[in-house]
DNA sequence: TAGATTGTTAATCGATTAACAATC
DNA sequence: TAGATTGTTAATCGATTAACAATC
């Protein structure tokens, strides 16, 4: 990173999202893209995207464009999404287990590398090539794993005392599944992916024709 | 809606989540609340929240607060909440299942009606209380049901295809959890939920101590 | 009445968009 | 060289925050 500043939200949200449309570009063997071609292909706002780049130097060549596999190689690396990032798993219900078994995480280089669960019934069991872990057990067995991504899939009445066995155990970057707002430290960075709240917003655009 | 102005997007998503806050509140018994009692207890901005509340009318009482039960009701049904929302789900995989059997739908009042697959071993077979519909089926089916919310839960080269076919069977509400973008006539509103980019942001601020 | 708290207007902040000089 | 397109600066837009008069 060329400037030591602030880079915006938007554009952190933004680049993982260009990195599928570049991989879209490799499939089609496209090298070569401006900012005007990604605008008409992939709806994106060419300025934008010019914008965005910039907070994290330069990429592409005036009058000619950006090198599709160059732009690709330095987002992944921004994003730290060169090498395999391990993934603590917490909950292994429906949904845990539907992450547990989502392939586009292997993809983007991201491995779930242990599912832990707090019901005896569970513990001991499989989900699929994982043997799902006490709970109790975090911190140790990530001293050895050393993940620093913790996911949370457990019930909303679980999510605070499960985001604080993960500070426990030494992750400091959190997806959480549950509906519910969760305190962490502020050391510690927390994505929230609430369904609800998404249905909730189109649920307000329903056209009232009843 | 006393003016008939633009709901800042930002507004729209914080309201689904003050709703939230509200049954945790109603579940301990409390009445009354102040914006800033709620900056304390759940981290929300008082301000903002007042700010928020405005686009929709007036809340409140100066120098009281709010009253919880109206505060929720009146939210739920701004969001259009108040009555069942029926869903339809297409993709009837790990993600799908986990999405029909996820109870805090029910809670919030949406239902998940029909599920649609395109792979003849899933075809009739039961998804939890659901069987399993052809998508082929979806536009009759739907003439039936009438949902108008829509979920995308298939693979990302099958997204762009099943928008289609939920258009085309009167969907204008889509959420999509493909990790694709996907082209849509300017009267459907599509929500993304991608995992792989609240990742790829977490990533970003991952410590680099390696 | 005095204290508390709303709803709203104004000030600030930050992100998006437009424009263009630099350059391939 | 002429045409195309970048990276960046400046202008615009919109959202957040602060402040306060109205009011319970």
């Amino acid at each position: 990173m060329p400037n030591g500043i602030k880079v915006p939200m938007p554009t952190l949200e933004r680049l993982a999202n260009y990195l599928t449309i570049f991989s879209d570009l490799k499939i089609r063997n496209v090298e070569t893209v401006s900012s005007a071609d990604l605008e008409s292909r992939a709806g994106i706002n060419a300025a934008q995207f010019r914008k965005d780049l910039s907070y994290f130097g330069e990429f592409g060549r005036p009058g000619i464009g950006y090198n599709v596999n160059e732009l690709q190689a330095r987002i992944s690396r921004i994003l730290n999404l060169q090498k395999t990032q391990s993934v603590l798993l917490v909950g292994a219900g429906n949904l845990g287990a539907a992450l547990a078994g989502y392939h586009p995480l292997r993809t983007e280089n991201f491995q779930i590398v242990a599912a832990f669960d707090n019901n005896p019934n569970k513990i001991g069991k499989q989900l699929w090539d994982l043997t799902i872990q006490d709970i109790d057990e975090i911190i140790s067995v990530n001293k050895v794993l050393q993940a620093r991504i913790g996911i949370i899939a457990v019930p909303a009445s679980a999510a605070q005392e499960t985001a604080e066995r993960l500070v426990s155990a030494n992750v400091v970057n959190i997806l959480n599944f549950a509906p519910t707002f969760i305190r962490i430290p502020s050391n510690v960075t927390v994505r929230h992916i609430d369904f609800l709240q998404e249905l909730a917003v189109l649920s307000y655009y329903l056209p009232e024709d009843d």
